[in-house]
DNA sequence: TGGCATACCAGACAAATGTCTGGTATGGAT
DNA sequence: ATCCATACCAGACATTTGTCTGGTATGCCA
């Protein structure tokens, strides 16, 4: 066979293997035999064998579907976390119906305290949180000055970054001049998070335009 | 044992199955059963067979590790793809140590036109891209005017929107009025890809603040 | 020319893992 | 009281999957 021997089936094998593991399937010896076609299941493996000694895969042996992306150091593992649809008053339940995705994020902790949302309105935009863009929320009953939270004023929920002001007073204040300082007695505001992270999606047409 | 019977166990399953799979690592049963200290295989099945009724998880019978989170219908699988420490001529390889972080994101297509660039200085935060964001950019050497792009100019890489001038010109706009256009003949500018998702972490500080 | 690594093949074997059968106990609903 | 679903347990069994041994062929390098 006039196959060079420049290490591109390696490279395919690896390819392979991370998008499974992306898609939470880390594939089987045989899968990736099946996947290139081999003959023979150590010629896998070989392959796999390979890319741990080059630090690209870890292994745990004699488990099954054990090759895995190496962690860097102080990587925080991900965690997916749901995208919710509709955020009704008080509960926040993380109902199948109202479930939309689920977002992968790096965050640690407890998942179950995190979920996402879609941001409707420029009311934040000088903070740089677009409408349409998703944040993700740590669920939490306080937070500080300056945090930017999700807050449920009459049954509704709202991104505003939070002053505390005086007499127990409550202020959402948006990030656009357009837009007012919403300001409540403390029992008038439910807090549902804060904002520990923002995602836009900037394409979300098909690649290929056509017909 | 007074153990209430509403399911919370189940939905505690469902937790450590989701955040396993998220670090991509389908647990078996018995790992599963470990987490809980059930003393019997089967109740572990148990559990992943009445979510899997409940619609919350998929199963393939017979294969090991092969419980998922049911994709919705046009959802996009997720990818990882590399988040790169420094973008270099030319090259824009995937070395080893270049590599920071595997950042997931869901996007169509092939993971390996993919990476992930940390943003630098603050010439588009007009357009919501702030310093310290991650930009999640397909590799591709033609984009439209109106894209936001990463480009190479002077060995340099740049995240800017872009716009076709005339006579062939490359102008590359920053969003912020103390920067300036740059404005350069085609052969001056190396286009390395088009950025389709911005994120930001607003939470680098852990948690529980101590010590 | 002789190593040596890559790339592949064939078959056997053992360990990991899913599946099945048949149980017990408890709380809630009718 | 009876039924039923949840929650759990014990043990056996079959399949999937990783591992091992022992090969062949090719290109590269000293």
């Amino acid at each position: 066979m006039a196959r060079t021997k420049t290490g591109q089936t390696r490279e395919s094998v690896f390819r392979f293997v991370r998008e499974q593991l992306a898609q939470g399937r880390p594939p089987t010896l045989r899968e990736i035999q099946d996947e290139f076609g081999f003959r023979a299941v150590e010629t896998a493996r070989e392959h796999l064998t390979g890319l741990v000694a080059e630090g690209r895969l870890t292994h745990e042996p004699g488990r099954a579907r054990a090759y895995r992306l190496p962690l860097r150091a102080g990587g925080k593992p991900p965690l997916l976390v749901p995208l919710l649809g509709r955020v009704q008053a008080g509960a926040l339940t993380t109902a199948v119906e109202d479930l939309e995705a689920w977002v992968p994020v790096q965050a640690r902790g407890d998942s179950s305290e995190l979920f996402a949302l879609r941001v409707r309105g420029q009311s934040m935009q000088d903070a740089g949180i677009l409408e349409g863009d998703i944040v993700v929320v740590r669920r939490q009953t306080q937070a500080n000055t300056g945090d930017i939270v999700v807050a449920l004023v009459n049954d509704e929920a709202t991104v505003k970054r939070l002053r505390k002001g005086p007499r127990g007073r409550i202020e959402l204040h948006p990030e656009n001049p357009e837009f007012d300082v919403i300001v409540r007695a403390a029992s008038e505001v439910t807090l549902l998070g804060k904002v520990i992270e923002v995602r836009r999606y900037l394409e979300t047409t098909p690649r290929v335009s056509s017909e």
